[in-house]
DNA sequence: CCGACTTTACCGTCCGAACAGACGGGTATC
DNA sequence: GATACCCGTCTGTTCGGACGGTAAAGTCGG
């Protein structure tokens, strides 16, 4: 039946539980990716994890408790994966904003798995984005409390770092790694070089 | 039927044929704003027209045919409003990416338009973007090209743009207008003040 | 009476969801 | 330590409905 599949038997229930909802999760990602929003069905999500669709919908009871269960996840790596990143920089600085600016430095899989849930999200019920654009707004409030930096400066970042991820999302002409990475050394200089922001307005007006 | 209808009758064929189609345009945008990307339906999208299905399909043939036509009319629209505001400035610091950033100060009609016309394109196939995209790149191509603009602003000027009405189709955490408008100055002044980003990032490391 | 436009009626497909039950490990009972 | 039972996990099937699309007839101005 499934070629996909090969699902490990003999293990105990529990963990066979909670391997087989990890598949699905994954399952539904690639077909996003692969297949685009609109394949995005139980069946083919169920075929590709090697499940049933009676056993998908065990673990998923609607197609929505499956996005909002892609969406935890996939929000949750992100979330953690920034914090790490964030622990690399100089704290007095911004750390979170150089973090969040730098992480979308290149397309990564976490970035990528985001986008497309959020993609599928919306296209399903915009009202499962809700928790997800919570998370967005505590990401925007740390920006602002981030020690010695401008709340301009903070929207600046974040507003770069979405828009890049965003713009891959779509292919709206996605810049090369170079570019990129030009890009976002301006901003960081902007974000590090405390003062410049204000200068530089003052000095245009 | 029609409660939104109120067509007008006994008007050259002709007029009338184009009205209808502009109306099925409208009709579709307004379905994916109040209902949703997953209720952008041929039998919803008729009956707000106030038009049959076989109506409707005899201006679209396909679902695939108002989306392509909806991408092209706003397009369409968006290139020529860039236009007009990019002649407001001064075209020696770089009119056009002064123009692209100026435009998301606050969220337009077209803008709205044309995001949730993307987003639809992108839910149901992914290849309805590829005329999309080609304007994209041009819209950057002629970023770069401006006078006495570096290639690094250019495409800063386009991923905040880009970035903000991304973040409004979404809603993730859109700042407020005055939030806009700072960053959007901040941006401005960087461009206008030319040779500020090298500067920047010389001092910086 | 031609051709642009519109309608009514209909079809085949696919999708989300529900359902009844199979399997099998753990646990209690004796 | 064998037996019986329970429950978490998963299977295969079925169903109602919605959707995209087709076909053909009808309307009306020029």
């Amino acid at each position: 039946m499934g070629e996909a599949g090969e699902r490990p038997k003999n293990l105990p229930v529990q963990e066979r539980a909670v391997l087989t909802r990890d598949r699905i999760l994954q399952a539904a990602t690639e077909v996003i990716i692969q297949e685009g929003v609109s394949s995005l069905t139980l069946d083919k999500v169920a075929a590709r994890a090697g499940v049933s669709k009676g056993g998908f919908l065990y673990h998923f009871g609607s197609k929505d408790a499956l996005i909002v269960g892609l969406l935890n996840q996939v929000m949750g790596v992100l979330d953690s994966e920034l914090n790490v990143l964030a622990d690399g920089f100089d704290v007095s600085q911004g750390a979170f904003a150089l973090a969040y600016i730098d992480y979308v430095r290149e397309p990564t899989k976490a970035a990528t798995d985001t986008a497309v849930s959020i993609l599928a999200a919306a296209a399903v019920d915009d009202d499962l984005l809700d928790s997800t654009r919570a998370t967005f707004r505590r990401w925007q409030d740390r920006l602002c409390q981030d020690d010695g930096l401008d709340e301009v400066e903070a929207l600046l970042a974040r507003i770069v770092g979405d828009g890049l991820w965003l713009i891959d999302l779509f292919g709206l002409a996605p810049p090369t790694a170079e570019e990129r990475s030009k890009v976002i050394d301006l901003v960081s200089s902007l974000i590090s070089d405390h003062g410049a922001a204000r200068d530089l307005i003052g000095s245009a007006e």
